[in-house]
DNA sequence: TTGTCAATTCGTCATATGACGATATGGGGA
DNA sequence: TCCCCATATCGTCATATGACGAATTGACAA
């Protein structure tokens, strides 16, 4: 199974969406709502790669009340898995997608996933809200 | 064209096939002959394996005569490609595919392109012939 | 137990990928 | 110059992948 290890772990992580959704959770746990609300994809699709991610050993979920968190994981059982997490660290700091997908997750951290969740997946204004209008 | 760099190195190495062909790499510059006949694949196919991973910076080209012969990049443009092509070498060294290839590689350069060309792109009888029949 | 609701799974579609055989290319040798 | 032949490219096919909306699941609250 070393090849099939192998394979999983850098199919995983070769897909774009994919590695947006890791460097989204190296800024910690993350509400499955809120990442749908940060890529702006359709909920089913997230859940599919983060079921990928996921079997691939590259992060592990956490119930809560009736939210599911996931986070990265850097103790898996796959040798590959725990390199590419610790790889990745260092990579993509500059890329333009990611910046903006971290700007976009310190928004949904702030919110929280109760506020995201009643507002359908969505996330609100991009840039703070002048306060008042 | 970060994000985009990142993408083909890994979408390149995350194919068994081209793993294959990497490792095989790993023991030195090979002509095309050689590894269509390592990998038992169509010349089209390996042809094209060939293409992607040196599109991603991984392998580079040389022409010798009428052969194209290909090695590993180390010093890629790309840094991904040269950090992958290192991580790699450490990878995957205790599996029985690679360990084959290794042993099928060990015989193509025995031999050299030449007869392997003169072959149809294929090898001697896997194991080494018993002198006579 | 029943209803609610976030998350998962299913069904479908369009596109991407990898395999092959057939054909084109292009660098040496005659 | 022309041909040869190793390699590259093209066209086609079957399968894999990623997107979506619809239906299902499962944990909690009432």
């Amino acid at each position: 199974m070393k090849i099939h290890d192998y394979e999983s772990v850098f199919k995983a992580a070769a897909d774009p969406t994919r590695v947006r959704i890791l460097k989204v959770l190296e800024g910690g746990e993350m509400c499955v709502c809120q990442v749908i609300a940060i890529l702006s994809l359709g909920q089913s699709t997230v859940s599919k790669h983060l079921f990928l991610l996921r079997a691939a050993g590259l992060i592990k979920d956490r119930r809560d009340r009736k939210w599911v968190h996931y986070s990265l994981n850097p103790g898996s059982d796959s040798p590959f898995a725990a390199r590419m997490l610790r790889n990745l660290r260092g990579w993509l700091n500059d890329d333009p997608v990611i910046a903006k997908d971290r700007e976009r997750a310190a928004m949904a951290r702030a919110v929280g996933p109760l506020a995201i969740c009643e507002r359908n997946m969505t996330l609100p204004a991009r840039r703070r809200p002048a306060a008042k209008r």
